[in-house]
DNA sequence: ACCCATTCTCTACATTTGTAGATATCAAAT
DNA sequence: ATTTGATATCTACAAATGTAGAGAATGGGT
């Protein structure tokens, strides 16, 4: 792929259900989005042929005339970009900032809270060496 | 504003301008962003004026011919359900994989890290109560 | 009082995005 | 073999976005 595509914020839901659920066919994502969104099945496929033709999907196989498709990049393609634009664009360049808001945000329980801790620590006895 | 009021890439660009100098005028914002970006004037006038009419600028004074905005709006407004749908689009709502990836992505020393454990601590404090 | 450089206003346009209908096609059920 | 329901393909379009030129207007210098 272009290391510059971009996708949609709908694309990018779309690929969200390709990097969860592995590969999956038309009228199946169809199925899922409907869930949150009352959109139509042509739409959706428009979607994923555009994705298609930025080759960030693949058909992966087929079963009678439905296609299967599957991601062809790595979610981390483009969360590493775009976390890094959203971090300069939304909090100035700051990771204290974005964190602050993100507990802020999001009810973290102790546990959850730990989690984050222990990364911090493999981080910092990374940063040591 | 419009609780729903969304901005582009490039509104966001210039809204950080603003957030981050306070008042500004079109020529001084083109100054600002041609750093980064070659756009001509007009490009980021429209810009401006699209931001006006979306209302996340207002006018704030006038030197002879040339107008100053200012920020409308704050940046948590924008950032908080930001954060929310990247965090969900990108990291499948997962804080702990989007932390996970900004330790990854940024270089972040020890203190910077420090000073993450300590915002977690407090979280941790505040839990508890 | 006059000129001009600066700034604004207006208009325009290609591209991307979200949206979906019409229609072709075929696999499977009868 | 025929029908039909599911799926795919093709086409379309309005709105948003990035981009910028032409030209109007005026504040400030002389």
């Amino acid at each position: 792929m272009e290391s510059d595509t971009k996708l949609s914020e709908f694309e990018l839901d779309v690929m969200n259900f390709f990097w969860q659920h592995g590969q999956a066919s038309a009228p199946e994502i169809h199925e899922l989005i409907k869930a949150d969104k009352d959109v139509s099945y042509s739409t959706v496929k428009t979607i994923i042929d555009r994705l298609e033709q930025k080759q960030a999907l693949t058909r992966s196989s087929q079963q009678g005339r439905t296609i299967y498709y599957a991601a062809a990049i790595e979610r981390e393609t483009f969360s590493t970009p775009l976390l890094k634009g959203f971090l300069k664009r939304m909090f100035a360049g700051d990771p204290h900032r974005m964190v602050a808001q993100l507990l802020d945000n999001e009810q973290l329980n102790n546990e959850d809270i730990e989690k984050l801790e222990a990364l911090l620590a493999a981080q910092k006895a990374k940063n040591q060496d």
